[in-house]
RNA sequence: UCAGCAAGCCGGCUUACCGCUUCGCUAUUGGCGGGGAGGAAAGUCCGGGCAACUUCAGGAAGCAUACCCCGGGAAACCGGGGGGUUUGGCAGAAAGUGCCAAAUACAGAUAGUGCCACAGAAAACAGGUAGCUCUGCUAUAGGCGGGGUGAUAGUGAAAAGGCGGGGUAAGAGCCCACCGCCCCGGUGGUAAGCAUCGGGGGCACGGAAAACCUUAUGCGUUGAAAGGUCAAAUAUAUCCUGGCUUUGAAUUUCCUGAUUCAACUCCGACUUGCCUCGGAUGCCGGGAUGGGUAGACCGAUUGAUCACGCCCGAAAGGCGUGACCAGAUAAAUGGUAAGCCUUCCGCGUGUUGCGGGAGACAGAACCCGGCUUACAGGCUUGCGUUAUAA
């Protein structure tokens, strides 16, 4: 089995959970993304993301497909990094006007899990 | 040779690696195989299917449609033809007189209400600024008044039918011919607010219906977040059932237990008990049922579908055979790399080439049919044989 898969379980997904995220989770600012982290409460096999992109700075559908599909992609390739942490809900927000490109992306991703790794090490 | 115009179609391709989603088979949360965005998936502007609500009928409001005929379609709407109007071109001495082309939100302004800027004296019950003309007074340079006049000038998008003649003081549909307009009738035509002919009416009737509105015809309302099924935890209601029937004070250092004292709701039964039995009420527990939240599933992907063949036709269509062709739900259909294709820029230049960049508009959300809007580039067919250049 690879270490590159993100299958429905690794997404964050219901109303409940997620309302439970953005009322409790604690959030920090990586530019071009608004993070936000809690600790999951129940028994789940790993950590559970969502992806967002703001419809008020991208009006069209494609474009905020694109960026979605990119950082679930970066999230995707680079996932193995955290593998070691408890588990964690995770909402990653794009804020930025412009369309961004994959290396750019991951790069930013990448440097999200040291936070992540201080929130986990804090709390 | 070619710009251009119209209609239709396509709208990047291939491979590797890593993934997502769904279906099937294996098998146990893995493997293998198949499917996986659009012509507009968009705007949500029309018309339906489907669902719930309402359901006895009618009205109002609102929305849609609006010359005529034929065809297609469930309807919206589409195709073809005929006409009206407007615009442009050509012809012509001229006249919307003829021809050609394009556009057309082509019912009603004679049902009613309101509006018509600026300019202009006056803009819809008309109107006298200049001018023309008759006339009174003064008076003979002229001036000041009264009346008539919509023919002339000026303003304006528009000056209240046009033009010619008669007529008149000057004028005027005041009268007449022709044209226009309105009404009635005949003829042609399937028909048209169509064409044409005849008669009548002096004309009463300016524009805009994209201000409101009126007429005719059609339409119940809502919208998949519709609606339906299952239903954890927690709380609660009803029913069944098991257990306990209570509280306070005193005695002992405390806990447990015991003893004593005081209070101890209601109903029924009898073998009438200083409290026996049963029930209500209360507390604790178990079970069932009900509504019902999270969540899951259905709705939901077989349809006015697609492909092929045949048939009618100008086209839109009809019949037969075969096929199953996305089904997500905080929402899959992707990422990276290489090559090819198209195109742009730079270098080089007889060509091949080298380097770099770009590949439109845009993402299904119950499903169909239309309309509208966006769209790099390419292909096919038809028109165009002309301007310009060689």
């Amino acid at each position: 089995m690879s270490a590159h898969r993100l299958p429905k379980s690794g997404r964050l997904r219901g109303q409940k959970k997620i309302q439970e995220l953005f009322n409790r989770g604690s959030s920090f600012y990586l530019q071009p993304f608004r993070i936000v982290v809690l600790k999951t409460s129940g028994t789940v096999a790993g950590h559970q993301v969502l992806f967002s992109v703001s419809k008020r700075d991208f009006k069209k559908a494609t474009s905020r497909n694109r960026i979605k599909r990119l950082m679930k992609e970066a999230y995707r390739l680079n996932q193995s990094k955290i593998n070691s942490l408890p588990k964690l809900q995770i909402a990653y927000i794009y804020t930025a006007k412009e369309l961004p490109d994959f290396n750019l992306i991951q790069e930013r991703l990448i440097e999200s899990f040291d936070r992540l790794k201080q929130y986990v090490e804090k709390s």
